[in-house]
DNA sequence: TATTGTTATACTCTATAACTATA
DNA sequence: TATAGTTATAGAGTATAACAATA
């Protein structure tokens, strides 16, 4: 065995996800997006009211972060900000960030497919229910 | 539906990865280790001529970083250099090093145990042989 | 009082390039 | 020639504290 570590789940989730996430970083360069940012860009598809502080609770990225996160996606013309109210600010596509949606969207669902293709057939199904087990309403995070 | 990306099994995975790291790296301040440097403690465990670019391959960790993390553990008393010819060093365990990983192996068999444990008990044997498809005997890291 | 958006900052982890000495 | 150990540095990503303005 190369690896003596790799019978652990903790240590075998941690060098998996490391893996993929290296793979998909990659693929997001062809739409000059990081990973943080495609994510955003998925979320806000189809809202026309989603705030600045509500996508952050929902992906669990701070506040702050934040910010810079969204200042990129502005200075790329991908989104834009309408107030609210005199202190909420709307984070809403453009045109243009609709169309990079499209590409991206195409982008991480042939990611999903080859990540999926790479698991033997028979624990395929188990993956992301188990996964979503592991950090979904989660105690800890109220 | 509180997360709308949760389907994603690249998201899914960058999530529960997330969660479980931040869990055991709480419980590792027991004693006194990161996650790297618990994983090497366990990783030279009974062997004897492991050497310092050995341990970041099969870790992948790179050996300029590997310095810095061996010389934390050696700070701690907790391993030892010894050449094995002119070049090459044998990195082994102190008898300090040897009690604090009697301890480490307690945290991390718990973690791993609890972690199993918020797993479905219909999906819990698919899980590390999933993520190990991912990773293990990875064309790329040849 | 709690929340939003923001600024500034610090910290950890990881990646890269270069060098010397030895296999 | 390739590899081991090392130094120095740069870049992400993330976390924390604080603030003014508004709900």
């Amino acid at each position: 065995m190369r690896d003596p570590l790799s019978h652990l789940p903790g240590y075998a989730l941690r060098r998996a996800a490391h893996v993929i996430m290296v793979d998909l970083s990659t693929r997001l360069q062809a739409v000059d997006l990081k990973l943080s940012e495609a994510s955003v860009l998925l979320l806000i598809d189809g809202r026309d009211d989603i705030t600045s502080s509500e996508i952050g609770r929902i992906l669990d990225i701070q506040r702050a972060n934040m910010v810079p996160l969204l200042n990129r996606l502005d200075a790329q013309k991908l989104i834009q900000r309408r107030p609210l109210d005199r202190k909420s600010m709307a984070i809403t596509l453009t045109e243009e960030g609709k169309k990079r949606l499209v590409r991206t969207k195409a982008i991480t669902q042939a990611f999903e497919t080859d990540l999926l293709a790479r698991i033997p057939q028979e624990h395929r199904d188990h993956f992301v229910p188990a996964l979503n087990a592991l950090w979904m309403a989660d105690s800890s995070t109220a």
